[in-house]
RNA sequence: GGGAGAUUAGCUCAGCUGGUUCAGAGCAUCUGCCUUACAAGCAGAGGGUCACUGGUUCGAACCCAGUAUCUCCCA
């Protein structure tokens, strides 16, 4: 039977991937063991599996299967979520190639296509996850539109709405004009671009006496205020004259939506201005000029237009100071008959006609070059428009307050840690959270309008429909009070909202003839993260929600709280700090302990990995090329946990040589034929490598402790790499074609299998189908590598390991001897050693012998003339070689150690010799010190010694 | 503009409580090897002002302050 030289993970990865499938490996029910829970983050329906992806679900994976390993049910429950911004766009572009518009559809029309398409295309990610190796428990696979996950979305929006936490309120959103839909701030992406600022002049009305007098004042300036002299004219006191205001703006379309002119009160160049009326230029309506020390008076010409209904800044000045919003553009960003002028044209149009009428009216004072940033929707790349709208809003304060807590008390741990600082930051500055989207792929909201515009929210029409006429029923017919009606200027504003399709609240008008057909449900959906807010709830339970107090069923109870809880630090606040609200409001607990923040994949230039810039490889072409295991170890060799990992194809490569190293080891001791006959001569070696297998798993335990997942897997990698292959199988290996003693033998195949195990979460198919060859017996069915229990730390012999490092070293030492001497490996040579330790070579005889290629090993009490030489520790080893030894370059290579080391010797006394260290340092510390002195004075007289023999 | 983080070998990164032998890996480079498990390999070697400037300390890559550059988040 001929072993190939390399590893072919492709006959085996599918293989056993389905073994471990029929065999049920990845399924968990609640039992008596400790619980292992992981709830993946959901990839979007519409994702295709990027190298994102690969990273977390690697970490997932080995998490999961290490836990498994140490005996605990573990659990990683997979799933997807609806997205439904993105999956909408996609089911919307997908119609519009079978020439279908979406406006001509019914909402259930487009639902019926939309999950076509989900049913087709929404599963494709997670079939990508199981060619990682992700053993998930697919049984408990999860979608957050399934039926009973929606429903568990709805209760709880009622619940919270009941507790007064969800309201109405109009608000900025980020608008979509492409999309005629409202989108979150983390769908706009900003950008900077050039763009132009126009200078507008605005007239002032009112007497200009005044405004001449204070133009003297600042007469010298760089003039702001435009249409007057320049110089000191004491005429003009009395002579009325026209004065202007001028406002920079990147956006001159939006004058006519204009509610003031706003000046810094501390700004000495308008103070004469303060109380007077401006004209809009075109439409000529009159504005007041107000003041505010939020404008910054050396920004443009310190004179800021506000228009409230067209700006996120403008809107908070409008409400403080009580201006009307106008709002001069349709949902599709063209002008409406508010803005008077220009009306139907697109705003860019608009921005460019609007221009000239300046420049013709002689309003336009210049226009400049101009950079800032402009957001753009992530899904349709238009420019983002704030526009006022009624969402619904969850209101953050109270829940945010315990989600902090967790992390502040490390009831739930962010590693790493630094992430701690970004999270208060938020969660103390967090701001309510607009769950309405103008979508209808999503859960459709519970709220239920009557005719008059008056809602109620109910889980069902029949409910409603109940609701209603208990409320009917009231004496003075009045809706309990909404949230968003307290500030009596939003209650203005929202008089002013254009096209908003629900209308304001008015007293309760009941008919007689109002029957359940006539309430109409809400048409928005909620935003996806209020579904996946609940996730680490409802993939087990998600009945949990329709009765409060229950304890919730056996899943729930056993699985809740999740261990840890691996995801990128984008989402840190939109979806883990939300999932601790609600892990804390429904069920009195955080939803996970630990959570692994990974980094983000960036491509050899620093530039975040996307399709967009072409610049990811597609994870399943890396697959095919290094095999899962090569590049989930790639992934691993250098993601310490958040920092962004610069990735780089060659660590796959190595990933895969790995492997390569692995089955190679695996070829040569399978290889072996066992003499029972045969003594043991490798006790030592060993007894070295158990207990280099104990420090190595003792290192890889205490990474794992602390989530260094990257340091655990190079332990690891080094443990077998050198330890294992260069040094452990180079010492036991019997010379070719001789057969191995039965002790040797068992030895390495236990070691074997032990290193199998701790291999198996970072490289799942190779060791699975070691595992199983006939080297290790015969496994029964269900004896698989990855249901095996990883092996315990053992008893470390410090001193046996200190003296074979030294014994190691002389190897290394014999080696580069015969490099530097250009004699052959091949020819043996004799070695003498002048010991000046403890250390008892003569144990080592066989080991040095084999390594080192020498012909035999002899202690000796004087040195060697003439012979090459080197020192180990502190003890003198020769080498006699044939061809005389270069007396020169050898007095010259001992001159530079002598040099090196009375350099050390000098600041090692220095430091000894300094009273405050002796007393002030740790004891062991000064005798290591001393030890070291010990050490080098020793060296640096048998090179001096050396040194005159030659 | 506000905040957070980073800066260590040519590259990508470790370096944990400030203290083992002048700072550790992998990749890349160089030298020698197709040595019977592995050239996806073996044996070696070279490569560093730990961004800069100060400070604290007996002692600093590590702690503190400032500077520079970069990245991210928020506005």
């Amino acid at each position: 039977m001929e072993i190939p030289t390399k590893y072919n993970p492709k006959e085996t990865e599918n293989k056993w991937y389905q073994y471990w499938l029929d065999h049920g490996f990845f399924k968990s029910v609640p039992d008596d063991r400790e619980p292992y829970t992981i709830v993946i983050p959901p990839p979007n329906v519409t994702g295709v599996l990027h190298m994102g992806h690969m990273l977390n679900n690697t970490i997932q994976d080995v998490l999961v299967r290490r836990a498994r390993m140490q005996g605990k049910n573990a659990c990683w429950v997979p799933g997807t979520d609806h997205a439904s911004i993105a999956t909408e766009a996609k089911v919307v572009a997908m119609l519009k190639e079978r020439g279908i518009a979406k406006k001509d559809l019914s909402r259930e029309e487009f639902l019926s296509y939309a999950w076509e398409w989900k049913e087709k295309y929404g599963g494709i990610i997670l079939e990508q996850l199981k060619k990682l190796g992700a053993s998930c428990d697919w049984d408990r696979t999860r979608f957050t539109m399934d039926a009973d996950m929606s429903e568990g979305v709805i209760d709880t929006f009622i619940h919270l709405y009941k507790k007064g936490w969800i309201y109405r309120g109009v608000r900025m959103v980020n608008w979509d004009p492409q999309g005629k839909t409202a989108v979150s701030d983390e769908e706009v992406i900003r950008k900077e671009v050039n763009q132009k600022l126009y200078y507008i002049r605005y007239e002032v009305l009112g007497k200009s006496d005044e405004v001449g007098a204070k133009s003297e004042e600042r007469s010298g300036q760089q003039s702001a205020i435009s249409g007057q002299p320049s110089q000191s004219d004491i005429s003009s006191h009395l002579t009325p004259r026209t004065s202007y205001l001028t406002i920079a703006t990147t956006r001159p379309e939006t004058i006519m939506a204009d509610a003031a002119i706003c000046i810094n009160p501390n700004d000495e160049r308008y103070t004469s201005f303060i109380g007077k009326k401006v004209v809009i230029p075109l439409i000529n309506r009159e504005i007041p000029i107000i003041l505010d020390e939020y404008v910054e008076m050396d920004f443009g010409t310190g004179c800021l237009k506000v228009t409230p209904a067209h700006d996120l800044n403008d809107y908070n000045l409008g409400i403080k100071h009580n201006l009307p919003v106008i709002d001069i553009l349709n949902d599709d960003g063209t002008l409406n008959e508010k803005a008077e002028i220009l009306v139907g044209k697109d705003r860019f149009a608009a921005r460019k006609e609007i221009a000239k009428l300046l420049e013709d009216a002689g309003n336009l004072e210049k226009i400049e070059e101009y950079k800032s940033q402009v957001g753009f929707s992530e899904r349709t790349d238009a420019v983002i428009e704030p526009k006022l709208s009624m969402q619904w809003f969850c209101k953050m304060e109270e829940m945010a307050k315990p989600a902090l807590d967790y992390v502040l008390d490390g009831e739930v741990k962010l590693i790493p840690d630094k992430f701690i600082n970004t999270y208060k930051y938020w969660m103390e500055n967090v701001k309510d959270w607009c769950i309405s989207r103008q979508l209808w792929w999503g859960q459709q909201i519970p709220a239920w309008y009557l005719p008059s515009g008056q809602f109620v929210v109910a889980k069902t029409r029949e409910e409603a429909f109940e609701e209603v006429r208990k409320l009917g029923s009231r004496e003075d017919g009045k809706t309990e009070k909404n949230e968003a009606r307290k500030s009596e200027s939003q209650e203005d504003l929202k008089t002013e909202i254009q096209g908003d399709r629900k209308a304001d609240l008015q007293t309760f008008g009941l008919s007689d003839s109002f029957q359940l057909s006539d309430l109409i449900q809400d048409e928005d959906v909620v935003d996806t993260w209020f579904s996946s807010w609940l996730w680490p709830i409802s993939v087990f339970d998600p009945g949990f929600f329709s009765d409060k107090n229950s304890m919730g069923n056996t899943d729930l109870q056993y699985y809740y709280p999740t261990n840890d809880l691996v995801t990128a630090p984008e989402i840190l606040f939109f979806w883990v700090a939300r999932m601790m609200m609600a892990g804390h409001e429904f069920k009195g607990e955080a939803p996970f302990k630990n959570v692994y923040l990974t980094g983000i994949v960036r491509d050899k230039l620093g530039r975040k990995m996307s399709k967009s810039l072409g610049n990811s490889p597609d994870p399943l072409d890396l697959i095919e090329k290094y095999g899962a295991d090569g590049v989930r170890v790639g992934m691993l060799f250098s993601s310490p946990a958040g920092n962004d990992l610069m990735f780089d194809e060659s660590h796959c490569e190595q990933g895969r040589n790995f492997a390569n190293k692995i089955w190679n080891a695996f070829r040569l001791v399978k290889g072996w034929e066992v003499d029972q006959q045969l003594s043991n001569p490798n006790e030592t070696a060993i007894a070295w490598f158990e207990n280099r297998f104990n420090l190595a798993l003792m290192e890889i335990e205490e990474n794992f402790k602390q989530y260094r997942l990257s340091e655990a897997l190079i332990a690891t990698y080094k443990l077998v790499w050198d330890d294992f292959c260069a040094w452990y199988l180079e010492m036991v290996k019997p010379v070719y074609q001789q057969p191995i003693d039965a002790a040797t033998y068992k030895a390495t195949v236990t070691f074997f299998e032990n290193i199998l195990k701790i291999v198996h979460p970072f490289m799942p198919f190779l060791t699975e189908e070691l595992w199983h060859d006939s080297l290790f017996g015969e496994r029964a069915e269900l004896n698989c590598c990855i249901v095996s229990q990883q092996p315990k730390v053992g008893k470390i012999n410090l001193k046996l390991l200190n003296e074979i490092s030294t014994v190691k070293e002389v190897v290394t030492e014999i080696r580069n001897t015969r490099n530097v001497k250009q004699v052959s490996p091949k020819e043996a040579l004799p070695l003498a050693i002048k010991s000046n330790s403890e250390i008892k070579y003569q144990t080592y005889v066989p080991i040095l012998t084999k390594l080192g290629n020498l012909t035999a090993v002899t202690f000796i009490q004087d040195k060697l003339s003439g012979a090459a030489n080197f020192i180990a520790g502190t003890d003198e080893f020769f080498i006699e070689l044939a061809n005389n030894i270069d007396v020169d370059a050898e007095r010259e290579r001992i001159q530079k150690e002598l040099d090196y080391l009375q350099g050390f010797l000098k600041s090692v006394t220095a430091k000894l010799s300094n009273e405050r260290f002796v007393q002030n340092a740790k004891p062991e510390i000064v005798a290591n010190e001393q030890q070291k002195k010990a050490d080098a004075e020793a060296k640096i007289m048998m090179l001096e010694e050396g040194l005159a023999g030659l």
